[in-house]
DNA sequence: TTCGATGCAAATAGTTTGCATTCTA
DNA sequence: TAGAATGCAAACTATTTGCATCGAA
């Protein structure tokens, strides 16, 4: 709550909730899964205040998210950046420290003088499994005859 | 039309005009442009319409399409394959052959054990103009202290 | 003439916003 | 007590679906 003050943010019950659901839970959580987590324990659980509060709590650095594939945004403190694989074909997630992909980066930097960050939106791809059992998800290989 | 009838899907009008107009226009296009450029052809350009039609030649392997970021999808022909890089910043949108980044491909294996595809997920990052123009987004950096 | 395709409208998921009320600093 | 935050409902964007009708094979 000090840090939440600290940026020029009031310290309210809501706010302090969303926070400990994150910490407690360490990694990864829908809005929704917070707003139901929240249920109960303020006088009413509320999405779209839990949508403001992550969104605010974003901005003065406290949170980030993650889009992994469709579906909706995951939520999680801003502590270790972290970089994600999405496998496309049986959505398992591999979750890694930046560092192990910096050869990745600097050769896709050498191609195309782009930055990639795989902190927000992941690689998206198969994963070992998957490869191994051919596991396409017969649309993507097609294009590649 | 022969090729879509060959899928054993019929010939209609509709299907037509929305493989026309990937066609005409060449590259990445929302279902709701492909809707608006129907209006007035077939007796009335509907939205719904058009996804079902783009799901099923996507199915056939007609079409494909790409999520850039938030937004809608964005369809093209299914010709040849191609990759893409968005920048976070300013939304540039860069595309490339598949083999420009075999060698972060290979990288990300070595890695990961994974195969990466950017075909219908990008690689999302910072373009080379907003790299030095320090364009941080103002959000992912600082995780990275 | 049959079954796939269409148009229309309504439903859905995820997220944002307007507004009156409540609560923190 | 001023202004930020909340709860509630409604709006919004992107996409899907149900259903009666239409049209291609």
């Amino acid at each position: 709550m000090r840090l939440v003050r600290e940026h020029g943010l009031r310290g309210t019950t809501a706010r302090r909730l969303v926070l400990e659901m994150l910490f407690a839970t360490g990694e990864l959580l829908t809005a929704e899964r917070i707003a139901e987590g929240l249920a109960g324990r303020v006088p009413r659980s509320d999405l779209g205040s839990v949508y403001r509060n992550l969104e605010t709590l974003e901005e003065v650095g406290l949170v980030r998210h993650v889009h992994l594939g469709h579906g909706p945004g995951l939520y999680a403190l801003s502590g270790a950046a972290r970089e994600y694989l999405v496998c496309e074909s049986c959505n398992r997630v591999l979750v890694v420290e930046p560092a192990s992909l910096d050869a990745a980066r600097g050769e896709i930097s050498a191609a195309t003088g782009w930055e990639a960050r795989f902190t927000h939106f992941p690689i998206v791809g198969l994963c070992p499994d998957c490869l191994a059992d051919g596991h396409d998800d017969g649309e993507e290989r097609r294009a590649h005859p």
